[in-house]
DNA sequence: ATGTCTCAGGGACTGAGA
Protein backbone atom coordinates (compact mmCIF):
# COMPACT_ATOMS: atom_id res chain seq x y z
CA UNK A 1 0.00 0.00 0.00
CA UNK A 2 0.99 3.63 -0.42
CA UNK A 3 0.46 6.57 1.90
CA UNK A 4 1.18 10.19 1.02
CA UNK A 5 1.18 13.76 2.29
CA UNK A 6 0.70 17.02 0.42
CA UNK A 7 0.36 20.62 1.58
CA UNK A 8 -2.00 21.93 -1.09
CA UNK A 9 -2.08 25.62 -0.04
CA UNK A 10 -5.87 25.92 -0.40
CA UNK A 11 -7.94 22.90 -1.37
CA UNK A 12 -10.48 25.22 -2.98
CA UNK A 13 -7.83 26.21 -5.52
CA UNK A 14 -6.08 22.85 -5.76
CA UNK A 15 -8.95 20.30 -5.73
CA UNK A 16 -8.65 19.68 -9.49
CA UNK A 17 -4.92 19.01 -9.07
CA UNK A 18 -5.59 16.67 -6.14
CA UNK A 19 -8.16 14.70 -8.17
CA UNK A 20 -5.82 14.55 -11.17
CA UNK A 21 -2.95 13.41 -8.95
CA UNK A 22 -5.04 10.69 -7.29
CA UNK A 23 -6.15 9.41 -10.70
CA UNK A 24 -2.49 8.86 -11.62
CA UNK A 25 -1.35 7.96 -8.09
CA UNK A 26 -4.15 5.91 -6.49
CA UNK A 27 -2.56 5.88 -3.03
CA UNK A 28 -4.42 4.16 -0.20
CA UNK A 29 -4.30 7.27 1.98
CA UNK A 30 -3.48 10.92 1.35
CA UNK A 31 -2.98 13.52 4.09
CA UNK A 32 -3.63 17.14 3.10
CA UNK A 33 -2.58 20.35 4.83
CA UNK A 34 -3.60 23.99 4.46
CA UNK A 35 -7.06 23.17 3.15
CA UNK A 36 -8.03 26.72 4.22
CA UNK A 37 -11.75 26.05 4.41
CA UNK A 38 -14.45 25.24 6.93
CA UNK A 39 -15.74 21.69 7.35
CA UNK A 40 -19.07 22.60 5.74
CA UNK A 41 -17.27 23.53 2.49
CA UNK A 42 -15.07 20.43 2.32
CA UNK A 43 -15.52 18.52 -0.98
CA UNK A 44 -16.44 15.12 0.51
CA UNK A 45 -18.71 14.29 -2.46
CA UNK A 46 -16.16 15.05 -5.18
CA UNK A 47 -13.57 12.94 -3.36
CA UNK A 48 -16.07 10.11 -2.80
CA UNK A 49 -16.77 10.12 -6.54
CA UNK A 50 -13.02 9.58 -7.01
CA UNK A 51 -13.12 6.65 -4.58
CA UNK A 52 -11.94 8.36 -1.39
CA UNK A 53 -13.55 8.72 1.99
CA UNK A 54 -12.42 11.83 3.83
CA UNK A 55 -12.22 13.36 7.28
CA UNK A 56 -11.40 17.02 7.84
CA UNK A 57 -10.53 19.45 10.61
CA UNK A 58 -10.83 22.84 8.99
CA UNK A 59 -11.34 26.53 9.59
CA UNK A 60 -11.82 29.66 7.54
CA UNK A 61 -8.79 31.17 5.76
CA UNK A 62 -5.91 29.36 7.44
CA UNK A 63 -4.62 25.90 8.37
CA UNK A 64 -6.91 22.88 7.99
CA UNK A 65 -5.95 19.19 7.70
CA UNK A 66 -7.64 16.22 6.07
CA UNK A 67 -7.15 12.50 5.56
CA UNK A 68 -8.44 10.79 2.41
CA UNK A 69 -8.54 7.00 2.17
CA UNK A 70 -9.83 4.28 -0.12
CA UNK A 71 -11.52 2.49 2.81
CA UNK A 72 -13.20 3.48 6.04
CA UNK A 73 -11.49 5.86 8.44
CA UNK A 74 -12.49 5.27 12.05
CA UNK A 75 -11.59 6.49 15.54
CA UNK A 76 -11.16 10.02 14.21
CA UNK A 77 -9.81 12.64 16.60
CA UNK A 78 -8.99 16.28 16.05
CA UNK A 79 -6.33 18.47 17.63
CA UNK A 80 -3.49 17.79 20.05
CA UNK A 81 -4.82 16.28 23.30
CA UNK A 82 -4.51 18.67 26.22
CA UNK A 83 -3.41 21.61 24.06
CA UNK A 84 -6.00 24.35 23.76
CA UNK A 85 -5.69 25.48 20.15
CA UNK A 86 -8.00 27.37 17.80
CA UNK A 87 -5.80 26.45 14.84
CA UNK A 88 -6.75 23.24 13.03
CA UNK A 89 -3.42 21.45 12.67
CA UNK A 90 -3.95 17.80 13.53
CA UNK A 91 -6.33 15.01 12.58
CA UNK A 92 -5.87 11.35 13.46
CA UNK A 93 -7.71 8.31 12.16
CA UNK A 94 -7.40 4.54 11.93
CA UNK A 95 -7.36 2.72 8.60
CA UNK A 96 -7.80 -1.05 8.46
CA UNK A 97 -5.35 -2.98 6.31
CA UNK A 98 -5.08 -6.68 5.46
CA UNK A 99 -2.53 -6.97 8.25
CA UNK A 100 -4.35 -4.98 10.90
CA UNK A 101 -5.11 -1.39 11.83
CA UNK A 102 -2.89 1.51 10.79
CA UNK A 103 -2.99 4.74 12.82
CA UNK A 104 -2.58 7.79 10.56
CA UNK A 105 -1.69 11.17 12.05
CA UNK A 106 -1.98 14.09 9.63
CA UNK A 107 -0.25 17.25 10.81
CA UNK A 108 0.45 20.84 9.87
CA UNK A 109 3.12 22.20 12.21
CA UNK A 110 3.12 25.95 12.93
CA UNK A 111 5.45 27.89 10.64
CA UNK A 112 6.94 29.93 13.48
CA UNK A 113 7.50 33.04 11.33
CA UNK A 114 10.79 34.13 12.91
CA UNK A 115 13.10 32.73 15.58
CA UNK A 116 12.27 34.39 18.90
CA UNK A 117 8.80 35.60 17.87
CA UNK A 118 5.54 34.77 19.67
CA UNK A 119 4.68 32.43 16.80
CA UNK A 120 8.02 30.66 17.27
CA UNK A 121 7.25 30.15 20.94
CA UNK A 122 3.85 28.75 19.99
CA UNK A 123 5.53 26.40 17.52
CA UNK A 124 7.85 24.97 20.18
CA UNK A 125 5.02 24.58 22.71
CA UNK A 126 2.81 22.94 20.08
CA UNK A 127 5.56 20.47 19.17
CA UNK A 128 6.11 19.55 22.82
CA UNK A 129 2.38 18.86 23.22
CA UNK A 130 2.35 16.81 20.00
CA UNK A 131 5.27 14.74 21.27
CA UNK A 132 3.35 13.96 24.48
CA UNK A 133 0.26 12.95 22.50
CA UNK A 134 2.25 10.68 20.21
CA UNK A 135 3.97 9.03 23.15
CA UNK A 136 0.51 8.01 24.35
CA UNK A 137 -0.60 6.89 20.87
CA UNK A 138 2.53 4.76 20.53
CA UNK A 139 1.76 3.06 23.83
CA UNK A 140 -1.42 1.76 22.18
CA UNK A 141 -0.14 0.82 18.72
CA UNK A 142 3.04 -0.21 16.94
CA UNK A 143 1.63 0.80 13.55
CA UNK A 144 1.61 4.58 13.47
CA UNK A 145 2.53 6.98 10.68
CA UNK A 146 2.94 10.74 11.22
CA UNK A 147 2.59 12.56 7.90
CA UNK A 148 2.52 16.23 7.08
CA UNK A 149 4.11 19.62 6.72
CA UNK A 150 6.47 19.79 9.69
CA UNK A 151 7.88 23.21 8.77
CA UNK A 152 11.28 21.87 9.81
CA UNK A 153 14.25 20.92 7.65
CA UNK A 154 15.82 18.26 9.92
CA UNK A 155 19.41 18.46 8.66
CA UNK A 156 21.65 20.66 6.55
CA UNK A 157 21.33 18.24 3.64
CA UNK A 158 17.62 19.11 3.60
CA UNK A 159 18.43 22.76 2.82
CA UNK A 160 19.56 24.23 -0.51
CA UNK A 161 21.86 26.76 1.21
CA UNK A 162 22.59 25.70 4.79
CA UNK A 163 24.82 28.70 5.47
CA UNK A 164 22.11 31.18 4.47
CA UNK A 165 19.48 29.32 6.52
CA UNK A 166 21.64 28.68 9.60
CA UNK A 167 19.61 29.38 12.78
CA UNK A 168 16.75 30.75 10.65
CA UNK A 169 13.13 29.68 10.95
CA UNK A 170 12.54 26.07 9.76
CA UNK A 171 16.22 25.29 10.46
CA UNK A 172 16.96 26.55 13.97
CA UNK A 173 18.59 24.30 16.57
CA UNK A 174 15.52 24.16 18.89
CA UNK A 175 13.25 23.20 15.98
CA UNK A 176 15.65 20.47 14.88
CA UNK A 177 15.92 19.24 18.48
CA UNK A 178 12.12 19.00 18.65
CA UNK A 179 12.18 16.98 15.44
CA UNK A 180 14.75 14.63 16.94
CA UNK A 181 12.52 14.24 20.01
CA UNK A 182 9.90 12.78 17.67
CA UNK A 183 12.47 10.32 16.29
CA UNK A 184 13.39 9.37 19.84
CA UNK A 185 9.82 8.23 20.42
CA UNK A 186 10.70 5.43 18.02
CA UNK A 187 9.69 7.14 14.79
CA UNK A 188 11.77 6.93 11.62
CA UNK A 189 12.10 9.38 8.72
CA UNK A 190 10.86 7.22 5.82
CA UNK A 191 12.69 9.32 3.23
CA UNK A 192 16.07 8.61 4.84
CA UNK A 193 15.56 4.86 4.92
CA UNK A 194 16.62 4.90 1.26
CA UNK A 195 19.30 6.35 -0.93
CA UNK A 196 18.03 9.64 -2.35
CA UNK A 197 19.17 12.15 -4.94
CA UNK A 198 21.27 15.04 -3.63
CA UNK A 199 19.32 18.23 -3.00
CA UNK A 200 15.93 16.55 -2.59
CA UNK A 201 13.35 19.02 -1.32
CA UNK A 202 9.58 19.17 -0.82
CA UNK A 203 8.96 22.95 -0.70
CA UNK A 204 10.19 25.81 -2.84
CA UNK A 205 9.38 29.48 -2.27
CA UNK A 206 7.10 30.95 -4.93
CA UNK A 207 9.50 33.88 -5.16
CA UNK A 208 12.89 34.10 -6.84
CA UNK A 209 12.01 31.29 -9.27
CA UNK A 210 12.68 29.00 -6.33
CA UNK A 211 11.50 25.81 -8.00
CA UNK A 212 13.30 26.29 -11.29
CA UNK A 213 16.52 26.98 -9.39
CA UNK A 214 15.82 24.20 -6.87
CA UNK A 215 16.08 26.65 -3.97
CA UNK A 216 14.11 24.36 -1.69
CA UNK A 217 13.83 22.77 1.72
CA UNK A 218 12.69 19.30 2.74
CA UNK A 219 10.02 20.11 5.34
CA UNK A 220 7.27 17.60 4.47
CA UNK A 221 7.83 14.26 6.11
CA UNK A 222 6.52 10.77 6.73
CA UNK A 223 7.63 9.33 10.06
CA UNK A 224 7.02 5.63 10.70
CA UNK A 225 6.87 3.59 13.89
CA UNK A 226 9.32 0.69 14.10
CA UNK A 227 6.83 -1.89 12.84
CA UNK A 228 5.95 0.22 9.80
CA UNK A 229 9.61 1.03 9.14
CA UNK A 230 10.21 -2.69 8.74
CA UNK A 231 7.45 -2.75 6.09
CA UNK A 232 8.60 0.35 4.20
CA UNK A 233 10.04 -0.37 0.76
CA UNK A 234 10.26 3.15 -0.71
CA UNK A 235 9.76 6.86 -0.18
CA UNK A 236 9.89 9.66 -2.75
CA UNK A 237 9.03 13.27 -3.37
CA UNK A 238 6.81 13.65 -6.45
CA UNK A 239 7.82 16.93 -8.07
CA UNK A 240 5.35 16.52 -10.95
CA UNK A 241 2.55 18.68 -9.48
CA UNK A 242 5.01 21.46 -8.68
CA UNK A 243 5.58 21.89 -12.42
CA UNK A 244 1.88 22.53 -13.17
CA UNK A 245 0.36 25.94 -13.71
CA UNK A 246 -0.76 27.48 -10.42
CA UNK A 247 0.98 24.87 -8.28
CA UNK A 248 1.09 24.53 -4.52
CA UNK A 249 4.47 25.58 -3.18
CA UNK A 250 4.81 22.03 -1.76
CA UNK A 251 5.20 18.69 -3.56
CA UNK A 252 3.63 15.41 -2.37
CA UNK A 253 5.73 12.85 -0.50
CA UNK A 254 4.81 9.18 -0.92
CA UNK A 255 5.83 6.10 1.07
CA UNK A 256 5.24 2.50 0.03
CA UNK A 257 4.54 -0.15 2.67
CA UNK A 258 4.19 -3.91 2.28
CA UNK A 259 0.87 -4.02 4.12
C1' DA B 1 15.06 42.25 -5.16
C1' DT B 2 9.70 44.03 0.43
C1' DG B 3 10.61 39.30 -5.25
C1' DT B 4 4.74 35.17 -5.01
C1' DC B 5 0.54 33.16 -3.77
C1' DT B 6 -3.98 32.83 -1.08
C1' DC B 7 -7.69 34.77 1.55
C1' DA B 8 -10.88 38.31 3.63
C1' DG B 9 -13.01 42.59 3.74
C1' DG B 10 -15.56 45.22 0.84
C1' DG B 11 -16.69 46.29 -3.57
C1' DA B 12 -10.10 48.52 -5.33
C1' DC B 13 -6.72 47.52 -3.00
C1' DT B 14 -4.34 46.30 1.40
C1' DG B 15 -2.66 43.38 5.12
C1' DA B 16 -1.77 38.83 7.12
C1' DG B 17 0.34 34.53 6.76
C1' DA B 18 3.36 31.57 4.66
Amino acid sequence: MKIATWNVNSLRVRLPQVLDWLAVNPVDALCLQETKQEDCAFPHAELAAAGYQSVHAGQKTYNGVAILARSELREVSRGVAGFDDHQQRLITATLDTAQGPLRLVCTYFPNGQEVGSDKYDYKLRWMAALTDTLRQELANTDRLALLGDFNIAPEDRDVHDPAAWKDKILCSVPERSAFRQLLELGLNDAFRLFEQPEKSFSWWDYRMMGFRRNLGLRIDHILLSQNLKDHCVGCQVDKTPRRLERPSDHAPVVAELTL
